[in-house]
DNA sequence: CTGTTAGCGCGTTCAT
DNA sequence: ATGAACGCGCTAACAG
């Protein structure tokens, strides 16, 4: 491969020169800039990305690590995350890690200056805290001013309403079981509850439990009545209609589920009413966070998806 | 963050052995050895990869392009890749590339030194030549030496026993549009054909048309009788059951459609019987083959898989 | 407008 | 065993 000063002797010109050409190119004589490029073409020049990320500081390299549970889940936001990536001229360094031992390490491996900064996809664990330049991304326990957040509250209030609208009123929310999100949640559920006269009943919130099974169970024992089910996500969703199919509880005539994030559904998934948030539109604003741009306290809004 | 120099200075020693030191090579007092570890460690010193590969010419860095129409595909590909080159220390740089074009750009960007060498997977098109270090994972139109191979021959002749134990001797084939991999499916399917006293009909081979439905036309307007329907992947497939039933033809009742290739099969997928390739065999094989090991003429072999 | 010089951070001689 | 010096390929600052 050809270097700077190939290209520089070939134009009889200085590497200077030619770096001028080749990267800002301004205040370069028209003539020396043609003899510059020829040269570089006839050699079939490309400049060193390493050299150059050496005098710059910069990889143009963004780490992403998809901590995704279900594997499934992270070719969304991948495909999204590269799209937005590369038309700002990044290059996606991808890691998968599935617990926060291996998340660490791939931060840790990642952060020799080889990335100018990195993205953490879908933890569902608790995160350690990190020095590094990091955004989070439908990440739960992670600090709200790296996240890309979406609007929980927003999104149960959407929920409840539509629900109300298909008489739906006897509404059980199986919630995070802790941290910001799971507040947003329940607030946005009492809110959408009382603008519709939806008196509230403690029972119906279940919060706090470590797996869905566990939470449904304590509110099937409960023996409090509900007809329609608010679950965090279509994992949870999925799991929750098994379970209420083995209680012989029908859905969604008797019990309708209702997912408060299905975006990262697959095609021919079953279709429940869920909220959607577009995955294009948390990519773009991760990475506008990442160039420094971007507000960290907007939210992402999502939209109804019924059919 | 602190550079070698500072270490060299804060462990009393020069530059040269901070390296030695930190690079293995022995030869070192111990005391100074000691020395170097304290004050690398005081300063949280990490060596810089880009001033490395500077030096070395190497980066560590691999890219995957991922050709694949259905995008589901790559993820399965993507984690098994990703698992290899992290067990061998090298890193993954991703690109989605969905024709032809953005593939050969996709070469252009990570190939100005960023990587140490390059992978396309799953590309159904025409792909242009290219001079820098590529391997070609289930790709049609790869030059073979280049390319992580599956054995056609022995899915097609797998796939024919299967059915002829099943009483399925009636077998069309909806073959590849031409290149090796037609070849050696066809030479499989002819193969077993014959060991099982099967007649050859070639009316009951398609090859060379340009959609699956267009061939299953064909193969349908020939007149010709088939029981069992032999097509080269998943989504061939569900395409084909999806026309097959328009045709009020019943599946497997009537036809028996069988996938040459289920590999990247979704977990809830209609399961119907297929050839499987394992991932991580494939991902094994092209990092070997990236790290100059292995043997390109060494063909992976499926599993048959049936519920 | 252009050439010269001095690093970026590290690995690797080559002397000592 | 160890330090000084050079080079990897490129860009930025400073002269001219």
């Amino acid at each position: 491969m050809s270097n700077i000063n190939d290209v520089a002797r070939l134009a009889q010109v200085s590497k200077a020169t030619v770096s001028r050409v080749l990267s800002g190119s301004r205040g370069v004589k028209e003539a020396s800039r043609l003899a510059v490029l020829r040269a570089a073409d006839a050699l079939n020049y490309k400049p060193s990305a390493i050299a150059r990320s050496l005098t710059n500081q910069t990889t143009h390299c963004i780490g992403v690590i998809c901590a995704t549970e279900h594997v499934q889940q992270s070719t969304g936001y991948l495909q999204a995350l590269e799209k937005q990536l590369s038309q700002h001229r990044k290059h996606l360094l991808l890691r998968f890690a599935s617990d926060a031992h291996a998340v660490t390490q791939a931060v840790d491996e990642l952060s020799g200056g080889l990335c100018d900064a990195l993205l953490v996809v879908g933890a569902r664990f608790a995160l350690p805290e990190m020095q590094e330049e990091v955004i989070f991304i439908d990440c739960l326990s992670a600090p709200a001013a790296l996240s890309i957040s979406c609007d929980r509250r927003f999104a149960a209030q959407t929920a409840v309403e539509y629900l109300s609208r298909h008489q739906r009123r006897d509404i059980a929310l199986i919630n995070f079981s802790g941290g910001e999100a799971a507040q947003e949640t329940l607030l946005g559920y009492r809110e959408a509850a009382e603008n519709h006269l939806i008196p509230f009943n403690r029972q119906r919130v279940i919060e706090g439990e470590s797996s869905l099974r566990l939470a449904l169970q304590k509110l099937i024992n409960s023996g409090v009545k509900f007809n329609a089910l608010l679950v965090t996500d279509d994992a949870q969703a999925q799991e929750a209609m098994a379970m209420l199919d083995d209680y012989q509880i029908r859905v969604p005539e008797q019990v309708l589920v209702f997912s408060l994030d299905g975006s990262t559904r697959l095609p021919g998934q079953a279709a429940i009413p869920a909220i959607e948030y577009s995955l294009e539109g948390i990519a773009r604003r991760a990475v506008a966070r990442l160039l420094g741009l971007g507000d960290p306290s907007d939210r992402v809004r999502g939209t109804l998806l019924c059919d």
